[in-house]
RNA sequence: UCCUCUGUAGCUCAGUCGGUAGAGCAGUUGGCUGUUAACCAAUUGGUCGCAGGUUCGAGUCCUGCCGGGGGAGCCA
């Protein structure tokens, strides 16, 4: 029978003989007795193993029970009569499936940058910190799910591969079979009839025109899913590939839209902190001292709600001193999302009616007609976290919109016929799920909440 | 893409004024029968990112390239 050492690890008392499985993590060895760390990834937590001379091989085996050796050990759980650990397994038998040879396994019993980790990818996973994010990861998307379901939508699958070429977002990766043996006219244009699709494509850089395809039907949905950008961030907050939740919401306005996001990012907190409080607390004992308390304050009070020319007023009066003076009309930067989120009101922002000029083309205009429904919300230490707005629903509006933004409407023609054909007031947003992780891990940088990080000039493994 | 810092042992780093390479950890050997980042003693280990240049002499100064960190822009 299996065993999980997260259950033996809930046993009190003598539990007779038991088998269990794992990597050992460290090695503490005197004279005919050692003690070694199991962890087998069902918890941060490791099981002692207590090896001594009465175990049949004990020379044999001892000198390849070190760090990274991955083993089958049986014997006695027994309450532990050291100080460090409720209970500890004395050994009967060890099976060594595969050693660790000590001058070559990578991870040492040490503390390694992340920056070195990252180098070592396939073996990072090994490591507490990186099993506690893993395991966060799984939590975090188990609640957002949770949340969402709870609740009445749809999980969309939208797809992947799109014929969009601006899905109003970032630049994208194309798709193509003919890398090859590519035809090339003339004037060096490359012709994509013989293409795969018979027509150029690219990877997604959002799942929103296809997501409210479906709300637009189905009422209430969300998507969970991989999306791409090919810009040329080099930040600790990009990746050319991440995560994204993007839920989408008919007969919904920008206000319950912004009760929605609040109360999903509040839920989802609180579920990690019920579900997860082993591996938050390795974060906040060893990566952020802060790391609960940062957590616990996003659900224990209700966001600060203001509008964009209340935040460039409030920008101004500070008196502080930006490297992009604030006034309107000009994108928030991140020294004013810093401001407003860490020093003016102390936690989230949600920032709403954004001058139409900087926002997307497919955000419902304002009856001011300067301003769109946009609303985003920013975190302290993060950023920007959630952008989402009320869509426009006006057919003549968005086909006008469309154009004036440079882009040709003819592309769009089902994304404007939602507005032709029985169209409602809805609104999304859309969250990233990385920076999210980031958010409750503390850690610093997103190629290190990821299992394998896609960025510009970098894709190992 | 821009600004800035940085690259020295397996890992984390020090290296003064330009004078010929150092520590901790890990490894190895020895000691220790209850350790908790185990401890004590000894010890191995170097293409100083790469390519040029200045110099009697370069880890150190100069130029170019490559990698990494932080910040900015773009954004989630």
């Amino acid at each position: 029978m299996r065993t999980d050492i997260k259950e033996i690890l809930s046993r009190e008392g003598d539990s007779g003989i038991t088998e269990v499985e794992g990597w050992i993590r460290t090695k503490r060895e005197s004279k005919g007795l050692a003690f070694l760390e199991l962890n087998d990834g069902s918890t941060i937590k490791n099981l002692q193993i207590v090896v001594n001379e009465s175990l049949k091989n004990f020379h044999e085996i001892i000198h390849h029970l070190n760090n990274g050796c991955s083993i089958k050990a049986k014997g006695n759980l027994v309450p532990s009569m050291g100080s460090g650990q409720s209970v500890e397994l004395q050994a009967l038998e060890i099976e060594i499936y595969g050693d660790a040879p000590v001058d070559e396994y990578p991870l040492q019993k040490k503390r390694h940058t992340f920056e070195f980790l990252r180098e070592i990818s396939h073996l990072r996973p090994r490591t507490n910190t990186f099993g506690a994010i893993m395991r966060i990861r799984n939590t975090m998307s188990f609640a957002i799910h949770k949340f969402f379901q709870e609740r009445g939508f749809l999980y969309v699958h939208t797809p992947i591969i799109t014929g969009n070429d601006c899905e109003g977002a970032g630049e994208m990766f194309q798709v193509t079979t003919l890398s090859d043996k590519p035809q090339i006219s003339d004037e060096g244009i490359i012709n994509h009839e013989n293409d795969f699709f018979g027509k150029k494509a690219f990877l997604t850089v959002s799942g929103q025109l296809e997501g409210e395809v479906f709300a637009c039907a189905l009422k209430n949905i969300y998507t969970f899913g991989p999306t791409f950008r090919a810009e040329n961030s080099n930040t600790s907050r990009h990746l050319a590939e991440f995560w994204m939740i993007e839920p989408e919401m008919a007969f919904c306005d920008i206000r319950l839209n912004m009760d929605t996001a609040e109360e999903f990012l509040k839920y989802t907190m609180k579920y990690l902190i019920d579900n997860s409080l082993d591996d938050l607390e390795f974060f906040n004992s060893r990566i952020d001292k802060n790391t609960l308390g940062r957590i616990s304050s996003i659900f224990e009070s209700d966001f600060a709600r203001i509008t964009y020319t209340e935040a460039m007023n409030i920008l101004k009066k500070s008196k502080k001193e930006f490297e992009y003076p604030p006034h309107w009309g000009i994108d928030l930067q991140s020294e004013h999302e810093k401001f407003l989120a860490e020093e003016e009101f102390k936690k989230p922002v949600i920032v709403t009616d954004y001058p139409r000029e900087i926002k997307a083309f497919y955000m419902k205009i304002n009856d001011d007609g300067k301003t769109v429904r946009a609303m985003d919300i920013i975190f302290p230490r993060l950023g920007e976290i959630v952008g989402g707005s009320e869509r426009e629903s006006d057919y003549k509006k968005l086909f006008d919109r469309i154009s004036e933004s440079g882009l040709n409407p003819e592309l769009y023609w089902w994304y404007l016929e939602l507005r032709k054909y029985g169209t409602v007031p809805h609104s999304g947003f859309g969250l990233g799920f990385e920076r999210l992780i980031q958010f409750v891990t503390g850690m610093q940088n997103i190629r290190d909440v990821i299992p394998f990080p896609r960025c510009a000039g970098y894709l190992e493994f």
